[in-house]
DNA sequence: CATGAATGAGGCTTCATTCAT
DNA sequence: TATGAATGAAGCCTCATTCAT
């Protein structure tokens, strides 16, 4: 009811999506986020009949939707497609330095848990489009390639950027994306 | 003490790679692990006096044995750099589609469960430096940048491969790594 | 209000009086009463400020009521006591049949729950008064005996047809009455 | 191992057994079994690996071996088939005064609960047919008719006992299987 | 009057681990 | 050494009920 404050609903999606993202989804229970929400014990089965499962779902859609916002917001004031790949990078780079969650690859979350495959790859394949869509825009000549190399890239530099503890490989990225030498 | 049947720890540490690596720690019991290794309740603690941890890092260290053991069956009958990175590539494509474990990214399964960051770095780092050692004795003039720039895109490959429950993202990556229009 | 539409009232009242006879009171929750109901989730305390106890109360009523009813329609236009008997219990013979929650014992559904025994006793005793005052109008020459040899063999015939999933027993009953071999 | 002790396993059946003939299947609670079995939380799963519904299974079982004992010890030493049949009502009677969870009829419990209806009437033809071969022994004419109606009877009047609160209606039983006029 | 949200106690079950034999 | 039994903390979920609107 209130625009302001966020709802139940959103609290809980919301803690799961950072939750599930760093700890995964069976390692992460349903009392932590319960509790990272702050809210009482019974108040998840109102929300989500389904219960965990249920959450995981809609904390993997707001994950999908965050992702799309944050592509969005790297390739709409880029001036070529190298710029911004740049941009993602550097976006991703900073969002791994500064919020804990994100230091987990958010690919990843989408396939542990109870998703099923099929939408798993469908929060997948919408990234790559929405990446290809902007490549497409800036005048790329072959988006959907391009798009699928960068977050073939991107996936494998996180989980790098995580071992390592430093968000270095995310940075390496867009090197790599210009030459085969890089 | 057999050599030829393997002993019990043999089972244990072989049959928590296999859960761990498709499952995640916390996805996999202790009793899942003692079933898949058709031994009884009772006899993990006396080969892992640790538990579940215990094997954890019996089951890195042995998926970190086989990948490095992988990457020498590849890169050592290898002609150039070229063919020994299209070789490995297709290994790991065939695994994908013969056994069901390697359908996860074996690198993920490291960074789950009570392994520290550091062991686990370590492992990343060991094949990173075994693959560097074959491309440089194959003549590769960056072999560092290059092996580093392969697994990247491996560990992003492989995770697309199994959302897309297909290996061809991993077929895909030699030629990305030859170009960067790919 | 309405005297043609149930009110939730009695939808409620009777969805319990179904679902009590078959599953049970603890066997039961007020979400699936309300459900059956069609009710929504907040509206039982308004009709029922006790909760789940009154609703049994209710529910046991209802089902007093129903089977004075069951037992008068059965005995009115009988000829004589045999005759209302055989009556009885081919009614109850096609309930069974006809009508899933009526293969349940209704004597049974009186002593689960929080219903006191007293209460339970005292409706199991009007079925009984109500059968034997039939028999006395019909010349039975020892109603009371009568009415209560009638209702023990009904609810054990009841059980043993619930337990066959036929219901013959209860159309055994008759010749049971009447003969000491049978 | 201890003939002496009853094991683990023959407390949980045991104290399953006597709550939920009293109670209910869902009336009775796993923590209240292990609680009347004096065996703390987490002992029940190593013994019923399927949880409270195996033990329902066992109580079953256990229930319907006592009836058959109960019903061997009524009619071994009976000289006539109205002696047995007396006999046992009045063992019935006494079980009902003495043991509380005897209150309840035992062929309800067999209806409660996860245990399929084939079980449940498995285990009262076994009964019907120990009680039948009894009669036969004993010289009755029509030894399967007569049990049937003696365990109508006895169902019925068991449920009556329990609402009245006084075995009379167990004791009125035999005089009830003599006559068609008790 | 009516209702969706909230609440926390308690339900059943699984868990990793320890112990007695 | 090897093992089935034992253990209780913690897991997810359902429950009957209350509350704010």
């Amino acid at each position: 009811m209130d625009a302001h404050a966020p709802t139940s609903r959103a609290r809980l999606t919301e803690a799961a999506a950072r939750l599930f993202q760093v700890k995964g989804y069976h390692g992460t229970s349903v009392a932590e986020v319960l509790a990272e929400a702050g809210l009482p014990k019974g108040s998840l089965y109102h929300h989500f009949p389904q219960g965990k499962a249920d959450l995981a779902r809609a904390a993997a859609a707001l994950a999908s939707d965050m992702m799309r916002d944050i592509v969005g917001a790297a390739f709409e004031p880029a001036e070529s497609p190298g710029h911004g790949v740049a941009r993602l990078c550097e976006k991703f780079a900073r969002l791994f330095e500064r919020q804990p969650h994100w230091r987990a690859c958010p690919v990843q979350a989408l396939l542990d848990g109870p998703l099923d495959r099929m939408s798993a790859e469908a929060h997948l394949q919408a990234w790559l489009a929405a990446t290809a869509a902007h490549l497409d825009r800036l005048g790329d000549p072959a988006p959907d390639a391009r798009a699928r190399r960068l977050w073939t890239l991107l996936i494998g530099a996180w989980t790098m950027a995580r071992a390592a503890d430093d968000p270095g490989a995310l940075r390496a990225v867009p090197a790599m994306m210009e030459s085969a030498d890089a």
